[in-house]
Formats: C-alpha cells, sequence, structure tokens
DNA sequence: AACTATTTATAAGA
DNA sequence: TTCTTATAAATAGTT
C-alpha cells in the first residue's frame, strides 16, 4: 500500500526501516485501539524494535497486568513461577520443618504412626520425657513456694482483721463468735476459704513419690498454715 | 476502507461486531507479523473480546514471557509484587505455625520462655505428660513382650546347638567344657550373652513403680529365662 | 466464507 | 521527522 508493493522482508536500509517502523508501529496502534473501541475488545500490544525503545498499547479498559494475568489464566502456564522459585523451596523448607516438628510432638505424646520405634529409641524416648517431667515438677514446685508465701501474708492479714473484729466486739460488750457485719472483711475471709480447695486438688492430680507434699493443718480459723514437705 | 467509511465507535450489532472483530484480529495480526519481518521487531500482541477466547500474536524471535519481562523491566514496575506478596503471606503463616509448634515442644520439655505459666496450667501440663509417659511406658511394654519371645526361641535354639556340641565332644571322648571349636556357633552365643546387658539396662533408666519389670535368673547357660512381672 | 467498492495505510519522494 | 501523494492493502457491506 504504497508507491510500489514491498516484498516482506527485512529492509536493509537502517534509516528506512526506522521510518518504516516508527508509521507501521503508530499503523498498528491505531488498528488495535479502532478494534478495541469498534468490537469492544482488550488489547494489549508491546512492541520493541533494535531502537531499544518500547512503544505499548493497552485498551483504556484494562492493564498491562490484567491483560497478561489473563493470558496465563487462558494458557495454563505460569508465568510468575521462575521469579519465585526461590520463595517456593524456602516454603516447601519450611513445611518440611513443620512435619517433622509435629512428628516430634507425636512421639512426645506417645504416638507412634510408624509402629516402627525400636526398643532403644523407645527408652531414649522415656528417659527423655522422665527428665522434662521432673523439669515440670520443679517449676510447678517453685510457683507452688511462691504461691504458698503470698497466701501465708494473706492468712497473717486476715487473722489481723479477726482478732481486730473480736476486740471491738468484745470492747462493745457483744457475745464473740456472732455474725460479722463488715461486709468486705466477711468476702475477704470467705475468699481464702474457697481458695484452699484448689490447692489441695493438686494432691489428686499428682501422687508421684518425688513431688511435694502439701500439709495443712487445717484446724481452728487461727492455725491455717501451709507447709512444704 | 470498505464499502462505507465508518465510525469508530463501539459496533451494536453483536453478529456484526463479531465478523468484523474476526477480520480485523486477523488484519492486525499480519500487520504485526509485518512489522516483526520488515523491521526485525519484537511484537506481542495479546487480544480478548467478550467470546472469552484469547488470540495473540508474539515475534518468532522472542517469546511471549520475555516480552514481559522486558516490559516490566523498561516501565520499571513489578507486575510480580502481587503474586510474591500472596507466597510472602503463605510464608509467614507457616513460620508462625512453626514457632507454635517449637513452642509446644518447649512446653513438653519442661521449658518455659516466658515464666508467665500458671499453676493450674502446669497442673494440666504435668497430667498431659503422665499419661504420654504412661502411653509410651506400654509400648515400650509391648515390644520388649514381643522381643522376649524371640529372645526365648534363640535361647532355645542355643541350647539345642550346645548340646549337641557337648554330645560330638563326648563321642569323641574328648573333656567337655573345652574351647568350641565351630566358629559360627560360637559367635552365636556371644551374641546373645552380649545382648543381655542391653534389656537389663532398662531398669537402670527407668524406675516407675507401674512400669515393667524384667526378672531373669542368669544362672547355668541352660537356664535363661526372661518373664515379665 | 467470498466478493468488491471504497476507505485506509503507507512507500517513496520531497 | 513530517508532509504529500500514488498506490497497495484492508475491510464494510453485500451475497
Amino acid at each position: 500500500m504504497g508507491r510500489g508493493r514491498i516484498e516482506i522482508k527485512k529492509i536493509e536500509n537502517t534509516t528506512n526501516r526506522q521510518v518504516t517502523y516508527s508509521k507501521r508501529r503508530n499503523g498498528i496502534i491505531k488498528k488495535a485501539n479502532e478494534l478495541t473501541v469498534l468490537c469492544d475488545a482488550k488489547v494489549c500490544l508491546i512492541m520493541y524494535a533494535n531502537s531499544r525503545k518500547l512503544h505499548e498499547y493497552t485498551s483504556p479498559s484494562t492493564t498491562t497486568k490484567k491483560m497478561i494475568d489473563l493470558y496465563q489464566q487462558t494458557v495454563g502456564v505460569d508465568l510468575w513461577s521462575s521469579h519465585y522459585e526461590k520463595m517456593q523451596n524456602n516454603l516447601e523448607r519450611l513445611k518440611e520443618i513443620n512435619n517433622n516438628l509435629r512428628r516430634e510432638i507425636s512421639l512426645r505424646k506417645g504416638e507412634d504412626a510408624s509402629g516402627l520405634t525400636s526398643l532403644a529409641e523407645m527408652v531414649d524416648r522415656q528417659e527423655n520425657m522422665t527428665n522434662a517431667l521432673s523439669e515440670i515438677r520443679q517449676r510447678k514446685y517453685h510457683v507452688i513456694k511462691t504461691q504458698t508465701g503470698t497466701t501465708n501474708k494473706k492468712v497473717r492479714n486476715l487473722m489481723e482483721i479477726y482478732r481486730n473484729l473480736i476486740q471491738e466486739l468484745e470492747m462493745r460488750g457483744e457475745e464473740p463468735y456472732g455474725p460479722i457485719e463488715n461486709e468486705e472483711e466477711y468476702r475477704a475471709i470467705n475468699e481464702y476459704a474457697n481458695a484452699m480447695p484448689n490447692l489441695y486438688a493438686l494432691r489428686l492430680h499428682d501422687s508421684h513419690p518425688d513431688d511435694l507434699h502439701l500439709h495443712d493443718g487445717v484446724g481452728g480459723f487461727g492455725s491455717y498454715c501451709l507447709r512444704l514437705a
């Protein structure tokens, strides 16, 4: 379509080629746009000639990225994969580690999916578990000791309150051991009384010989005392 | 360029539009190819019309992926980032799970990084551990029982060999209890003898009352016997 | 899918 | 590059 018909083969004259590229590039972009408008199509056109300059056209109704995504979806090839191969590897590695951790937990729970554990392995595992258990016992011991300390303080406090109460009542000439009138004090005493069974419950759960034992003489109100055996 | 000039706006008649799309699509692909050949250019053309069908042209000298890479490089925008993000999230999620699993193992080992464990929690944990331990004990018991069976068979076998050996020696009129000459039999007997301490070692590791105990009367050579208490 | 009157694109030249 | 213009190519409407 010009002054003369041309053969479709590379134009060897550089200038000529560049001129033709410029003209035809505009031509094809115009065509792409016409296609977009006339046929309600989405077109993405990327051109790259030796000039190292990139020219593109993308229908206004879409974006280059959307077109690429669409392209992948249709063609069924993941063009991104090479870009995040490393990540993929990382992901796989983490999954592997994860599985190993799960397996270890499983073993520690006494489960054994494979059923292939050797005796030596099991002896080892048991020893491991026993150590862990004694570790936990020690820690619990520590916590109980601490808690006992604070509890004893609480008791001393309550005894003080109680004594004062009795004294007050006696001074008023009223009968001791009568109803407690100070609401706050009453609540505090009750709270303490209710806390005891919880501590006590430990003995039910836990009957191992080298575990700690709580000896509490729950006699009169004034003789509350927690000792560690 | 046809029987009549047309306005560049969406063709409302569907059939007409599809026909025009088909014709012009071919036209633009031809143009793209001519551009490729004439000007030594790289062209990537992706078209998508309502038909949900994708049409593309890419210069033979390149690939769609290369063109996309080039496009990104030139435009300086990372089209992959959104995909990357998804993976990144996945990775973070896995790491989180990983940490949780590690924490659980830590707890099961009796470690406590936070030091914030409540007493109730620790009681619970200990019970959990105790259960796991008994599970493991049971499993070990099973394995030992099985192994004892096979060991007993081995012993019977060895006794038979030994008897034969004695008999043979006596028949030769030689002194009994002399050096064992059959090398294979010697090795078999030795192997068995060496296996015993390993089984025995269980008692050292494992002194829990409800664990199983092995009573073995290691008397004469003929009285080897493993019993389960 | 083919035809063809026309429009459009563009090769060559300025 | 851009403009011009003769001519090749593309295609709208028709069959």
